[in-house]
DNA sequence: ACTGACTGACTGACTGTTCAGTATAGGGGA
DNA sequence: TCCCCTATACTGAACAGTCAGTCAGTCAGT
């Protein structure tokens, strides 16, 4: 379905460009969209910061473009590890254990707080909120697709695949929430075990959670 | 009691102090945590910046109790609309209604935004992390606990109630971001029916959409 | 010599915080 | 009553640090 993708994503192609967008999604990562300063990105690089103005124009455009570029990677990444799994139930696992997992090979390993800060800085700043809602649609699209592929395979019950995708898909943003913020509460393993067995329940297929953290059930 | 509380119990009476932290609780939702200046909060009461520093010692606490403040505020209004329903279900789905649709009786109307703010400054603040900690913990276990009541009345179907209660909330925290964020798949309503959908489906209570989601409180 | 990558040094704006000082209210004494 | 004294609420102005953005100019490759 989206196999030309590399088209916007290979554009840019200037290695110091990619260069300077990885070190300030770095930075964002650690300190925040708001606390980025362009001398901690000029710095990780080795650069002066006039030449982080030379490339991009402004702090602002710095920044938007990284937070696509971190879209960008999170779904070359996500769907090169969606396309070896065969079944829908497995994609599904595969989709929960990529947005609980810190140990996944999807996205840095505080790609959470990334999200968070994207979500913040998207309530101000129309150019954020066009790549979130990018992103957002994309990830239910995913989610839906799944969904219908499982029902089409007769592996999920019949139901609305759209509001499958917005309920789990909302389901997830909370918990990587939790899981972000260290809740006590969530852990990565209870919440991937609370989203597997929700949707489980909601869609109809089998699922047992594993030993670790299995627990009694009714 | 009087000897270590005395000083924070006089200064939450304080007019002045109060009207501060609700001027820049709405110069907060306006505009966002980061973005937030001492000038603002204090054009907004009709007095100097310097004021603002001599009722708090710092731009840092002024806002970590701005957010302590309204935290406060949401649950006081919470706790009284939940309290006049007898049912374990219309408490239930009080919870929903009070996350899902604005123009419910607690909080401002935008505090999404708020929320959202909240945790992305959590983060990285640990006063913030410990109040949002603290805050989710509490709404926690106002789930659980009606699931708790409806399960015993017979209303829901025997589940783990702490499950329930992570899972219900993380899928209203995703949920109100997507509200908050005014996605055009995540429209208010159906949210709202998106969530009594699944709290209905996961406890085995019977919940219709109703016709037209009744609002304005008559 | 021309072009593009790159830099050091500067500027200009913003803003949290301080501080010296003003105004007002109240209390106590004569 | 009047005056003095003190504490408290409050302000204008300035200070000090931070940073995005600019610019003239250097350096390397062609």
């Amino acid at each position: 379905m989206s196999s030309t993708t590399a088209g916007a994503a290979t554009v840019e192609l200037d290695p110091r460009r990619t260069q300077i967008l990885r070190a300030a999604l770095e930075v964002i990562a650690e300190r925040g969209y708001g606390e980025t300063r362009i001398a901690d990105v000029a710095e990780r690089v080795g650069v002066s910061p006039a030449l982080v103005m030379y490339y991009f124009k402004t702090k602002d455009r710095l920044l938007a473009e990284a937070i696509r570029h971190a879209e960008d990677l999170w779904y070359a990444d996500g769907t090169r590890v969606m396309e070896a799994i065969p079944t829908a139930s497995g994609r599904l696992e595969a989709l929960v254990r990529i947005t609980c997992l810190s140990d996944e090979e999807v996205g840095p390993s505080d790609s959470w707080a990334l999200w968070i800060d994207l979500w913040c800085q998207a309530l101000r700043r129309p150019a954020v909120a066009a790549v979130r809602e990018e992103f957002d649609a994309h990830w239910r699209e995913t989610i839906r697709a799944v969904v219908h592929d499982g029902q089409a395979a007769g592996e999920f019950e019949p139901m609305d695949a759209d509001e499958v995708a917005v309920a789990l898909s909302a389901l997830l943003d909370g918990l990587s929430i939790q899981i972000a913020l260290h809740d006590p509460a969530v852990t990565e393993e209870r919440a991937f075990a609370t989203a597997m067995r929700f949707a489980s329940r909601l869609l109809g297929f089998a699922w047992e959670p594993p030993e670790q953290v299995r627990r009694h059930r009714a």
